[in-house]
DNA sequence: TTGTAAGCGTTATCAA
DNA sequence: TTGATAACGCTTACAA
């Protein structure tokens, strides 16, 4: 039915091994010969077989990202980045979701992996020990996840967490809020550390934490109720989702942001889709994507790399930028009740 | 390295072609060494290489598709439909991302199919013309797009639009308008003949055409303004996000929703987010995705097939369900200014 | 029920 | 510079 190397080889009176060459190595070719191939590997509509040049070569042209949930934002947007390197670069990806469930997320990767040449994983809440174990001996990159001896592309959630509550505190809040994401993700708890280091030394700022919520606007939802019942004058939230969420039960409560509380998202997934719309800590999110596939395929990102932050070769770490819109105001003058001295 | 067929046989002491039989038609081989080849898989953690069986087989247990935009919760649903219904069939699939770009798309959809056992095309931009010449010879099935002679699965835009028509009359809506999504769009076309269709018969209701717009938020801004110009009561929107950015104009030109204007969306993409929550015209985009691998795989959908009200075996159309929210109320009664009798 | 051997489409090795 | 030929890992006639 589709013509092979072999019918391309004796369309133009060659061998195949002629063939072969003329079209994956043409310097090696002597040009008469090597134009004849071109053209009847065009006559003939020719595309090479990629599973059984993957059979020889051992290399199959293909990469594999592995994902908790392609609905969520934050992974699609990595996805299409991830996408548009690879093709640039030539390779076909193969994309996994795991429903946010981690044994097949394991699953998936052992199933997958084989038939790529490396495997992206963004794995936020698999054990450090599983994972370890999981990405021994495959050529795999973590994405938005650091593990210890293994490759990864990750934001700089202190920075992104200095810069949101230097903000807060700029406008005068004193105890503000967070609205973590689910128990044992590991960009969370990235997040809460930066949280603390930004407070320490902060003058008289207090940090309350709100606990874990689903990374979800119903998460936030239940965040908010959480907010309203603390007094505080701010919260960031663990993600836009979330911060959705909370801005919108606040409303409901009779809260108004930010003129009573002031939110912050993080990831910038939803742009200025909400009313007011969110200030966030901003991700690029592709470039996330396509850093992670070329540091996957040559072991180096390319451009850009100047502006990494990472302390290793095989550790990137990505800026972030607070994107200030209409979710945080100065902090409302506390009620003269007494608390306050 | 890694363990082959031939190292399995060994180990069990079969020839390799029991081995294959062993594992892939257990059924043709004695159970004693059956048991053997299994143990011996088992110890070396066998797994066998796809690439080397699609070369013999002709099948590589790969699935492909090709969407516009990932980043577009349309597309990023019936991708998530996808994944998991192949992986419950046990392929693994290769996800595109085309940018919008139908010269990039048909590009991907060529390359990409010939690694793959059957491909689904999500093309609403695509001249039938090219789209029919690139799905011949080629195993597709068109996602959200119908085409005579080729399999697709789309859902009932008539009846979508029906309800909505009806929703907005029964509320008093004589006049709405619809802000459609991109010119050329194949569902934003099958939207206008349904809304038509729908509009045809109910009392003294006139709709009004708004245009072409991105399938954005920001498309839904320019949309807005149109809107808020045009003396009608009610709009429908090519998608949700188109809704979300008419809706946000609106309120930013001083104009209430839906006291003043009722809004519906399409797709039912962002759920409660918006404030009012919007009402929407819901797909069920997981479904729209899993329908289509089942027609791809095996020629049929399996399950849910009596709902569907397809009119051939290959054409598949999913019903839609209009979700009342908050962005629709009663129409304003007209000022008394001598228009309305 | 099992084994031998051929072949899938390609690249790599080796001589010529 | 080119061409036989042997692999790559697997399945499948065909034979035993």
């Amino acid at each position: 039915m589709v013509a092979t190397l072999r019918d391309v080889a004796r369309a133009a009176g060659v061998s195949p091994a002629t063939a072969s060459r003329a079209l994956s190595a043409p310097e090696l070719v002597a040009p008469a010969r090597r134009a004849l191939v071109e053209k009847a590997a065009q006559d003939l509509g020719y595309r090479p077989n990629l599973a059984a040049r993957g059979l020889t070569t051992g290399r199959t042209g293909n990469l594999c990202l592995v994902v908790p949930d392609l609905g969520n934002p934050f992974f699609a947007g990595v996805a299409k980045g991830v996408q548009r390197r690879a093709r640039e670069l030539g390779h076909a990806v193969f994309v996994a979701d795991s429903d946010e469930d981690a044994r097949l997320e394991a699953d998936l990767v052992e199933r997958l992996s084989a038939q790529a040449d490396g495997t992206l994983v963004c794995s936020p809440r698999m054990s450090d020990e599983r994972l370890a174990e999981l990405t021994a001996d495959r050529h795999v990159v973590l994405v938005n996840r650091r593990l210890p001896g293994r490759p990864s592309v990750v934001v700089d959630n202190t920075d992104g967490m200095r810069q949101a509550v230097r903000h807060l505190h700029a406008l005068g809040h004193r105890r503000i809020g967070y609205a973590g994401g689910p128990e044992g993700s590991w960009s969370d708890a990235r997040r809460r550390d930066g949280l603390k280091v930004a407070a320490h030394g902060l003058h008289r700022l207090e940090v309350v934490d709100l606990g874990h919520f689903a990374p979800t606007v119903v998460g936030g939802t239940a965040a908010g109720d959480l907010v309203a019942a603390a007094s505080i004058t701010a919260v960031i939230a663990h993600n836009d989702l979330v911060a959705l969420g909370i801005t919108e039960r606040l409303r409901v409560r009779g809260r108004s942001v930010p003129a009573d509380v002031s939110v912050i998202g993080y990831d910038d997934t939803v742009g200025t889709l909400g009313h007011p719309a969110l200030t966030t800590v901003a991700i690029r999110l592709a470039r996330l994507g396509s850093v992670a596939v070329d540091l996957l395929l040559d072991g180096r990102a390319s451009t850009g790399r100047a502006a990494a932050t990472g302390a290793d070769e095989d550790d990137i770490s990505l800026p972030v930028e607070l994107v200030v819109r209409g979710t945080t105001g100065p902090a409302p003058t506390p009620p003269t009740d007494g608390v306050s001295r």
